[in-house]
DNA sequence: TCGATCAATAGCCAGCGGGTTATCGATTGC
DNA sequence: GCAATCGATAACCCGCTGGCTATTGATCGA
């Protein structure tokens, strides 16, 4: 029983991996080869990238012809925005807690 | 040069680290006995991801007699809410690019 | 049809990192 | 003063994962 946001920290947090997501979401839609041409690595490790990535949910890949096309999925972030969110929304309730006591103390 | 989103992605991989930032989150400052207790592993781990999260910029240290409270800095999670709206951005301005597109091609 | 290109898979290896136990220094309570 | 507790460090081990090369299957161009 993974959390949605576990798997997302995990795939991200290679910094290679995370490049490509990065470039799909900046340019949008490309294929193995123009990924690979500037990853760094070689095309075996890009597409087992693209793996991780989509079965993170982050990435969809479209099939034309003998080629691949890799397209980011945004929704796929979304447990992380929540997961941070909730970081910071329980320091809010603890402050806001720590103020009913004082405003308690006050009266 | 890592970047900062960098660091905070590798360190909140791991669960179990990840695990002792939240709890620092929601009840706000805990011994590292405190933590040991509830987090599964070893205090010798425990303290190694504290030096972790500590080097990442995510926790502070307090020490107090012979025992050393920590706390979260929630303040260093900007980067990733930076780095997530960023890529949302992207996204967005991709989007508008294709609406001005359109836009034109209606003239 | 046949060579070339594209991408995925298989199989392998090396390094990193998260776990352990043992220990040590510092502090505290009796 | 001495035993006990707390937390950090040392030293070590093992598994995972990210990289590679080689290969295969599929599609395209000539």
């Amino acid at each position: 029983m993974p959390q949605p946001h576990d798997i997302l920290f995990r795939t991200l947090a290679d910094p290679t991996r995370r490049a490509i997501f990065e470039r799909l979401c900046r340019e949008g839609d490309l294929t193995v080869r123009a990924l690979t041409a500037e990853a760094g690595v070689s095309q075996p490790a890009v597409s087992k990238h693209l793996g991780v990535l989509k079965r993170a949910g982050l990435v969809r890949d479209r099939h034309e012809g003998r080629q691949t096309h890799y397209s980011a999925e945004l929704g796929a972030l979304s447990p992380l925005i929540d997961w941070t969110n909730q970081m910071t929304g329980f320091w809010q309730s603890r402050f806001d807690d720590l103020e009913d006591l004082l405003n308690r103390m006050d009266q």
